[in-house]
DNA sequence: GATGAATGAGTGTTCATTCAT
DNA sequence: TATGAATGAACACTCATTCAT
């Protein structure tokens, strides 16, 4: 996954990549504590125990310090690496829901700072819009497979539905994590979103499973 | 006998409420024009033709002036008031949807705004949670109505199930419409949005209906 | 005791004159309150019941407002009106010192506002100035007469002398009561005073008066 | 490794160290001119040549700076170092005296600022009394001392004597000097000053000294 | 007289970025 | 590279005073 940041001009020594990684966690770290508008530079160097001046050594811009975090985010929040294929869609859609939702857990924070950037900076929606497209791409290629094999229902969009559903799953638990729409009951709201997408689908029941209790 | 310095929220006389009426129109115009974070009081001031001070006769903060044309907002939003109660849950799905839809299209410049203020401020979370919450039990309501008459499947969270539609429909506006996330044929993702919700709520299919072509 | 303001250009109707007193009456309390530099117009106009506009109809200024208590509170502090003439010299300074001290308790945080505004402003420096010579003057001439009388030694310059005992008397009330330099058991305060005076003044001791133990 | 931008009280470099020199020297003349209400930090850069952001490089505000030069200040006024002890008691009130009045003269401008931000600041006003305290306590042990030594009779508190003299000198310098209330004879002021408070403190008389001529 | 709306100049402080060392 | 000092444009908010009704 390239970086949309070009990378520093020259090579990197030895300790000047280390001064860089110190001075992107230290940024993530403030940025999680305080947000993006009220991050400063003098926090993230601090933080990094390094001057002043130096953040400005490897990044040229508080923006990008923040796309270079934004893209790794989104490289980790989307990858699939590890899911087994071959399943039942049902046993998938549970699968990729239950990852994204450890995923978001683990980044909750950042993501709320990148829904707080992605309403202010043109560049970062940009990025944004890259990852997003890749990944509804990734998931309506498997809406199509599965309307080959007859599993679901030709009649709908697989483009649109994997924007849809996706969305659903986002800014559920965007409101349920991050702004905190009461605190619910996290495996309710997994199950009833694993059971929507389902039937949504108009996927073949599964015996004994998706209730919801 | 309240002090006219300290912005009497209700203005004593036809004059003032005649002034007070012109900055919010004017503050609407300036907030869609340049965002939150971009918009400057002397923008409101003079788009409103009255000198910076008087702003500040009516509103105590840049923020105040944006709460209340939310709350407005939100109002026009959910107002549900023309939809005509006792059709079919698709047929009144399908209403509220493009009902939505339409506001949002109204409005979605606002709403732009809206979602960048939600992440920066945390008064305007609250009012947001409020509006949201009342939405959602409105709806939750009709399911459970539905549910009570064999019309949808007594498995599914009534509460739950309204937040993660809710999200699904607003999430997707937003992305469409406000973030431009490839614009799309409205009409086909209407559709897909209708037919997903029909769907995931395991309405009974209607005839004639519920394809999208 | 003539004011250093122009009384108002027309003579006030019954209840214009009513309307004025509410205003200085208010006036005082919220610079009792506030001090003068946090004091607005409007605290005032609302403590006095009475519309922004109308505290402009009596008074030019808050500057204004402000003399004129300072005039009435000045001939209030220095009446000595009340005392008994003909007493022994130590007599009448002890009684001279605690009717000072009785009416500057009285009107400690006016006293406090007076300070501030005579650091900030000419004109009331001024308008203090006389009124110290006043009180300076009428100082002066007692101790001449004691002077002449044998009672007091002729090498003190009454002027010289009355400015310094006062300010002495003045500047510790200032600090013990308005800045609290810590709260100080006010009688014995008092007595070191009388007795400070009562020796600088070389004045013939009195039997059976004047010492601390 | 304290962030640059929080004002590091202390600068890290020689170059930093010369700044803010030049920022306080600036302060003092600009405070002196105009007093400190109408003092902006624009003045204060301009005239030190550094940019208007510079000050805030060393000081997080205008009251900081002021509050420094008064530290500054307080310790000057007060600092008896160069004053040879072991002198008769009324030697060492005159030297005491006029050496207070020398740094009085020579700050008399800073003074009047003093007795301005004294009235409006209530932590400038804690750092003034602790200023007060120990030099009343250093005054007031002199004071036990001649007690002792039978110089000075026993019936005076050397605590609050030590306050009401000080008082006493303090504002008449004050008044003379600061507010000018009529220019005096400085000399007959002195020895008016003097002589009070030799005879105050029933100290005994000297030789061919004490008479104002 | 009384009311309260209208005015707009004024200012402390912030902070991303640049630069000299 | 590293450092930290220097820069200065930008902006929300205040409030004494004026004025139209």
């Amino acid at each position: 996954m390239s970086s949309s940041q070009d990378s520093p001009d020259r090579p990197l020594t030895e300790r000047g990549a280390r001064t860089r990684e110190k001075l992107l966690a230290a940024a993530r770290e403030v940025f999680e504590e305080r947000g993006f508008p009220d991050t400063r530079i003098a926090h993230i160097a601090e933080r990094a125990r390094v001057a002043y001046g130096s953040f400005y050594t490897y990044f040229p811009s508080k923006q990008a310090v923040f796309l270079e975090l934004a893209d790794r985010l989104f490289a980790e929040m989307t990858d699939r690496g590890a899911l087994p294929a071959g399943r039942s869609p049902a046993a998938r859609i549970r699968r990729a829901n239950r990852a994204y939702y450890e995923a978001y857990l683990r980044n909750a924070r950042m993501m709320a700072i990148v829904e707080q950037v992605a309403t202010l900076d043109e560049e970062f929606q940009e990025l944004r819009r890259k990852h997003r497209a890749r990944s509804i791409t990734r998931t309506a290629r498997a809406l199509r497979r599965w309307q080959r094999e007859g599993l679901m229902p030709g009649d709908l969009d697989p483009e649109l539905t994997a924007r849809a559903l996706a969305a659903m799953i986002d800014h559920s638990l965007y409101l349920g994590i991050v702004q905190g729409d009461d605190p619910p009951d996290t495996e309710r709201l997994l199950d009833t979103l694993d059971l929507l997408t389902h039937r949504a689908l108009g996927l073949p029941a599964e015996t004994g499973s998706g209730g919801l209790g």
